[in-house]
RNA sequence: GCGCUGUUAGCUCAAUCGGAUAGAGCAUCUGACUUCGGAUCAGAAGGUUAGAGGUUCGAGUCCUCUACGGCGCACCA
């Protein structure tokens, strides 16, 4: 249990017992400013108001009957009711004792665990992932990372765009041009250029676009040389997908596109219909909330074809049926609110019982603050995104580790790169837009993976030099200033990992292990491991908690360590 | 027009859902390498939190209004 816990409970076991109207909240919380103290609490200045008695006699009040656990000082009142709390040097060194026995580092396990659906990624077959991409694909991934430490049955989903009106456009100029062979390694380049020459031809052309649909239609319906197309497009484009994720180090539980809900599409708006949820309007099937927008939601074109909220509806009836889930969470960027909004308070008129969320995210802006492009217009590829990361790391790495092999120099790059460019992506609040530059997404310096990756690095070189792959059995005891600044805060990781999940905001952990990383150099500046017998040991495990908190931290945010870089 | 969302240091971002004197990085300036990795550390400078009201012990955070920006609003996903 943290130090924070351990207070919390005795502090909320007052409220109860004294103000039991309270509302429970989290009564405890470490110091803004430390000068004050470790901890703080205002339970004080809020029980004064709901019963309008005296802040500070409360204050004093609970300092007098609510004692700290053992080791703790006297707590303090100051300001307007604050009580003020410090952990003594040797509480600390033994909540340190029982961090260092503890395989979770301090993380705690829900009490009730869920099945959770993730679904994130979701790329578009016949198209190359880009940058829009990107933030779909780490947050999902760490979000799933952040339930499943907690404890959570987590299923990772990548619903696949392999459904939709671009296959029309697609096969009308695949099949013009006499259904060529596509090459496994230029695959997606062709598509592309398919699909691009098939928009081309049905913008300047009406007829065209009717035989898009045409073509689109005659999929839909099960044409078997039409089938056998899409099969190998998809096929193709999994390959490019692969790759990416594989570098990314991203895997998924099911990969289940919208072509698998197909079938269920009738079905569904049949249900709709019949339980007066949707109603027909000028030829479609739209649902009607005032109070989610005037405009209806469409489930069914006036041409008889579906939509995605269709498909979204059946994809929620098999992830609550067949996947079990009892939560669903949306990784998607922030244009899709409304059609989140609809979707699910349509699923509820259906009678889906699960928790239904939408995590969304801003745009990754160019340095003119319009949505990032590559330098032709188009959306700068993920495949490009990430040659770049990993050259220019290995660019560094070649000025700063000369004595480097070529292949050893190759795979610490693209560690780095990658590692740099999760980071950077995942730092900013997911709400924001934010704006890319090379220079900050693959920064060294500053708040980054390189900073964070370094100062792991060093734990592992002071623990190769000791000899040591696990701590000394010896007590910890805290004897200097930056010592007891790192194992408290050493002591906080279960808090940030909880705040970041329960958030759905994986920058607070980016926060987190930036400031473990400074604490844990400034330990290293000024508290000499290896020289003083007397403190070596506990100073040893302080340095294999803090290597083993930042590999664990990183790793939540899909980020893998190396032993030295 | 309606809705969602944003505006914090020159720039890029924080601020533990209302807590104490708003913090980092970059850029600028000044220091620290015969010591466990200098991809580091110490320090300086930088702010009317877009503006105006309100709520209360206490507001960057909540409510109202205003200004400016992004996005979304029936047959794309």
């Amino acid at each position: 249990m943290s130090l924070r816990n351990e207070l919390e409970q005795r502090v909320s076991a007052w409220a109860e017992k004294n103000f039991p109207g309270l509302v429970n909240e989290p009564w405890v919380r470490a110091c803004a400013d430390e000068r004050h103290g470790h901890f703080q609490t205002h339970l004080a200045m809020v029980a004064a108001k709901a019963t309008r008695q005296n802040p500070r006699e409360l204050a004093e009040r609970l300092a007098r009957e609510c004692p700290p656990p053992e080791g703790w000082e006297k707590p303090s009142v100051a300001g307007a009711g604050f009580v003020n709390y410090r952990v003594g040097p040797e509480a600390l060194g033994r909540a340190v004792d029982t961090l260092r026995k503890d395989s979770r580092l301090g993380v705690p396990s829900v009490s009730r665990p869920e099945s959770i659906v993730v679904d994130f990624s979701s790329p578009n077959i016949a198209k190359a992932m880009h940058v829009g991409h990107i933030r779909s694909t780490l947050l999902g991934d760490s979000l799933a990372r952040l339930l499943h430490k907690l404890g959570h049955r987590v299923t990772r989903v990548n619903h696949l765009g392999d459904w939709g009106t671009q296959f029309g456009k697609l096969l009308l100029a695949y099949r013009a041009a006499g259904r060529p062979p596509i090459e496994a390694d230029q695959a997606i380049d062709q598509l592309e250029d398919f699909y691009k020459k098939g928009h081309q031809a049905t913008e300047a052309d009406p007829a065209a676009m009717e035989q898009a649909r045409a073509e689109l239609a005659a999929l839909q319906n099960g044409d078997p040389e039409r089938l056998q197309d899409w099969r190998l497009f998809c096929a193709r484009s999994a390959e490019h997908f692969r790759r990416i994720y594989e570098r990314l180090g991203i895997s998924f539980d099911a990969v289940r596109g919208e072509s698998a809900y197909h079938e269920d599409l009738p079905g569904v708006v049949r249900e709709l219909l019949d339980r007066k949820i949707a109603e027909v309007s000028q030829g479609a099937v739209v649902v009607r909330n005032t109070s989610i927008s005037e405009e209806p939601y469409l489930v069914q074109k006036s041409d008889g074809a579906y939509l995605y909220a269709t498909t979204d509806l059946a994809a929620i009836r098999y992830r609550t049926g067949e996947m079990k889930a009892d939560r669903i969470i949306y990784v998607t960027d922030a244009r899709q609110q409304l059609h989140f909004r609809w979707l699910f308070d349509t699923a509820r008129r259906l009678g889906c019982r699960a928790e239904l969320e939408h995590v969304w995210f801003g745009t990754i802006l160019g340095p003119d603050r319009k949505p990032l492009k590559s330098r032709d217009g188009t959306p700068l590829k993920l495949t490009d995104l990430l040659h770049e990361a990993s050259e220019r790391a290995a660019e560094i790495l070649r000025n700063k580790r000369p004595d480097l092999a070529p292949t050893a120099l190759r795979e610490k790059a693209e560690l780095l790169g990658i590692a740099s460019l999760k980071y950077a992506d995942q730092l900013p609040n997911r709400n924001l837009d934010y704006v890319f530059t090379w220079e900050k997404l693959l920064a060294f310096d500053g708040n980054t993976a390189p900073y964070i990756l370094n100062a792991y690095v060093r734990t592992r070189s002071i623990l190769r030099k000791a000899g040591l792959s696990q701590p000394p059995e010896a007590a910890v005891k805290i004897s200097q200033a930056e010592e007891e600044v790192l194992a408290r805060h050493l002591l906080r990781f279960g808090d940030a990992v909880e705040l970041a999940t329960n958030d759905r905001r994986p920058h607070h952990l980016c926060g987190y292990l930036y400031e473990l990383a400074g604490q844990y150099h400034r330990f290293f500046e000024a508290c000499p491991v290896l020289q003083l017998p007397a403190l070596r040991d506990s100073r040893l495990t302080l340095v294999f908690l803090t290597g083993e908190v930042l590999r664990e931290g990183l790793s939540l945010l899909g980020i893998p360590t190396l032993e030295e870089m």
